[in-house]
DNA sequence: CTGTTAGCGCCTTCAC
DNA sequence: GTGAAGGCGCTAACAG
């Protein structure tokens, strides 16, 4: 049946007043039963279907959220989409892909254009904004949740425990008799980096091992910034006996220069990797690595939105995930 | 500046009427110079943006897309998803995520609540749907493109050349001296396998190779698919010396199956692959494979829709794109 | 060139 | 229980 059927319509049709079909609708009490059934009757026999901007231009609310990411095609971040958009869309909402590609201007644009479709909210993924953009978003958005970057009390934030991850990996190592551990850091600018690196540092320290900063070494959050990251770290500290990476892609390139060098893994050399992506498990020898729950992030940043937006404020107002690690090969 | 200010209040500070101020917003022509240049004052001192749900209403186009997929967290179509995005962006669009999640009454539900939205067009990617459903999608919504999934004439479609693909992966290993070439075929109701599928009999056909059905393996699109097919596969016609595969995961799976059989890669047997996913080029032996333009197949998809959209319905009705061979160590 | 008059389809408030 | 106004913020069709 075809789409132009409106309120009134299906009014006339079953013999009441509009407002009685909106009431309908909108799972309003104060009807005869008898009248519901009738008007359910017609707007089943009609396919009609409420038009959600008439609606939201009434009620000022859309049923609509919005996501904005830094990557969509990046792996981490599809995963977290599908956790966002499952919730979303059991909650009655749809929600809207924003790409940042990486781009801080084309963040604010995205978040601006979401403003003016008039969200409900929106799940801000690893923003690469200035505290101060960051906060004006925060304003001028009804709902906001932040996930992967933190800005301050009294914001919604879904998190990663990054530092409980640098720790994992360290003690993992240490408990297989490596003390010579390097980082291949990744981005210097990244929060999740340098929260690695103090779980990394501070398990070295518990332990009283004699550490040197030399062992950490940053690179690009790629294969071939790991590739490069570790062919210089290797060579400059052949002491080390483990590595410790920021994410899969960087310990893949590990891997890769270790081999050119030389250097057997997991003989010669130990691997960690971080988020576990599919990758991981599929490499030769296979990563051991930090699971992060990715579709858990977004399915919480969602559920955490939608709290908010249904006016549970005391509803979680930051979440904390667990990575967990997983051990492959490449650091038995 | 407030998200509260609307048309009327930049009127009256500008000194004109609502309609001059919405002919500005609209670049409409007929407007003094000197008027427009005083309302696009005001409007950037108040940080004005005119809502989009109320123009929604009044001109019953939302600047506003859908984006049906079958797993965003596939990273086919999640590279896919960005090519989209990023189109739509350009030509001033928002899209809509919608996550069938390879369930065919949830990406109906999905379709359907893109219509309560009022989308101004949707690419639907690798649909799920029969065709009855199909076509009463087409025949709701404003405009439809389809991804991967060919219906009938009259409708956009963008396509991969999947028998091209099929042909290419072939001829490659006839060309290398293959003469029992495997095909480890995916899913069995997928159109894309039985596509390249025609392509790889097609090729042996013209190259008069002495064909045996039993060459071809039906399997899950995925690394343990690809496993159990390949082990099969190589059991029952241990005379084959090089497998064609489904997709990069299955020709994954048939590298593990090879290495437990003892039959080293590519010396004993040569693999080639399908859509070069990042991981093709980082397994060991790096795949052979047929690169899909998965960001093109996207952009394409949405360049065909705003073209509709905008009402140019002579460009593009049919796009066809073409793989590429990729030749790596696993079928050099 | 500019302003006035009607809606777009629905929901809110208030009567009945 | 139900219905009749009025308005959400904007644009289309006419006037001037």
């Amino acid at each position: 049946l075809a789409r132009n059927i409106r309120m009134v319509e299906v009014a006339r049709e079953a013999g009441v007043s509009l407002m009685t079909v909106s009431r309908v609708i909108n799972h309003k009490q104060d009807v005869n039963p008898e009248t519901r059934q009738r008007v359910l009757e017609v707007i089943h026999r009609l396919g009609y279907r409420p038009s959600g901007i008439a609606r939201g231009l009434a009620t000022r609310r859309t049923a609509t959220l919005g996501l904005v990411v830094p990557d969509i095609s990046n792996p981490f971040f599809s995963s977290l989409a599908r956790g966002v958009e499952h919730i979303a869309y059991e909650g009655g909402y749809n929600v809207f892909l924003g790409n940042a590609e990486e781009d801080p201007q084309r963040e604010w644009d995205v978040l601006l254009s979401l403003e003016d479709k008039h969200v409900d909210g929106v799940v801000l993924c690893s923003s690469r904004l200035d505290q101060a953009r960051l906060k004006s978003v925060l304003s001028r958005q009804p709902a906001v949740v932040l996930v992967n970057r933190r800005l301050e009390a009294g914001v919604d934030h879904v998190l990663l425990d990054d530092e409980a991850g640098g720790r994992l990996a360290t003690r993992h190592l240490l408990s297989r008799g490596h003390i010579q551990i390097g980082f291949l850091a990744g981005p210097a600018a990244s929060y999740s980096a340098r929260r690695r690196e103090a779980g990394y540092r501070e398990t070295l320290a518990s332990a009283g091992v004699d550490f040197d900063p030399g062992w950490i070494q940053p690179c690009a959050p790629t294969v071939e910034g790991g590739q490069q990251g570790a062919a210089r770290l290797l060579q400059a500290r052949p002491e080390l006996t483990a590595l410790f990476c920021y994410n899969d892609l960087v310990a893949v390139g590990a891997l890769q220069a270790a081999a050119r060098l030389g250097r057997c893994v997991p003989q010669d050399l130990a691997v960690v990797g971080f988020d576990d992506i599919l990758l991981a498990a599929l490499v030769t020898p296979a990563l051991t690595t930090c699971r992060v729950p990715l579709y858990e992030l977004g399915s919480q940043a969602a559920r955490s939105l939608l709290a908010r937006i249904r006016g549970r404020p005391e509803a979680c107002r930051e979440v904390v995930l667990q990575p967990e690690l997983v051990i492959r090969q490449s650091a038995p």
